[in-house]
DNA sequence: GACACAAATGGAGATGACCTCCATATTTAG
DNA sequence: CTAAATATGGAGGTCATCTCCATTTGTGTC
């Protein structure tokens, strides 16, 4: 996708201090709150390299976004290759959660980013969507997990989660979104197997 | 909240002119893409009194939103007292999906405004908010729905679903996630029941 | 090392959106 | 009808964004 040209030595340097300078701002939350000529400053270089590497706010926050989603996969793809899928998509979605609320300020940053009409990062997203859909997929094929519901309803669950992030009680509520995605992700036949403790009762009160 | 003003006459008529303009522009989806005071061109009045009426672009998204959080607010009330608790939650959460998908723009809009940091639309939303805590705490009261989650997990949902409106497959998803909420909101005791037609045949086959 | 060519830099200044201010117009009260 | 209060609108100030190009820095060659 990206026309990989060899960069000259200074232009990368100047690169990966502004992507290391974005990081350390996203994490603070002060993202919006910067003047983009200034954040050149900080970053120690002239606003015109700025803009010639990231022609756009959303450009450089997608450049951040990239070393997220990555991490994000290989613990999903680690997760797959170590656990029982539905084991393996719990975690991976408990996990979500925790990482969303160690990385406040980038996730809210990212949430509002997100809203806007751009899509620019809907795009390097898709590689954390397609993370999620293997696991749901690998969990739909060994009967863990219903198979009427797409992959896609989980990643706007998360997206909510994401979003929200500002509220009150948002840890609780967020563990709370991934009970009832969890819950009701269980396919009817495993429900019934999970709570054949309680059937044993049922039937003799039935 | 609002200290009631009287007042006068062509104000009054120029603020409804301005919402009516708005909610037009928010459905639409064109209110970020118009300089705010060609906004005030385009509903007839000049820059000042729009400033002078709404500040901001949030204020008067917020003047918009009100009118929708009152009509949902109102039909949650009317399903709640016209039908069986679970049965009103279900219908109005896929009543808001409907309603959602027919008022895209507007939802874009409101999501975008949402994710924003200023927090003003959170005022506004808390209505909404208490009208699903309500579907939600009538449905637990009868035993149909678990007791262990909160209402605001629902919202974050709803918020999810609002936000992702542009994604590919929306309807479809969005329908997925409200089946999975609902699922997983469904209580043990009535998930039991709701599965009972399958459990005698599990009960041979066991 | 020195030369030349390409690549990159940075910051001054143009651009254009946002918002304020106030002289004028409209409404309301007496 | 008059005056006081209230509201109007758009010209112009302010400030963030982005462009442009004269200068600097890196790279490959002899």
């Amino acid at each position: 996708m990206t026309t990989d040209k060899p960069l000259r030595a200074d232009a990368r340097r100047n690169r990966d201090a502004l992507i290391a300078k974005a990081r350390e701002v996203f994490d603070a939350g002060d993202f919006f709150d910067l003047r983009f000529d200034d954040f050149a400053r900080l970053a120690g270089v002239g606003t015109g390299t700025l803009y010639r590497h990231f022609p756009t706010r959303e450009a450089l926050a997608e450049a951040v976004y990239h070393g997220e989603v990555a991490a994000l996969c290989d613990r999903a793809r680690q997760l797959q290759a170590t656990l029982p899928a539905a084991e393996a998509l719990a975690t991976f979605l408990r996990g979500m959660v925790d990482h969303i609320e160690a990385h406040e300020g980038l996730a809210r940053t990212l949430a509002t980013l997100m809203a806007d009409r751009s899509g620019a990062l809907a795009e390097g997203s898709r590689a954390l969507e397609q993370a999620v859909t293997d696991l749901v997929a690998a969990a739909v094929r060994d009967g863990s997990v219903r198979d009427d519901v797409d992959a896609g309803a989980v990643m706007m669950a998360l997206h909510g989660i994401g979003a929200a992030h500002d509220r009150p009680g948002w840890r609780v509520e967020a563990d709370s979104v991934i009970t009832l995605v969890l819950d009701g992700l269980r396919s009817p036949r495993a429900a019934r197997a999970a709570n054949s403790a309680y059937l044993k009762e049922e039937i003799i009160v039935l």
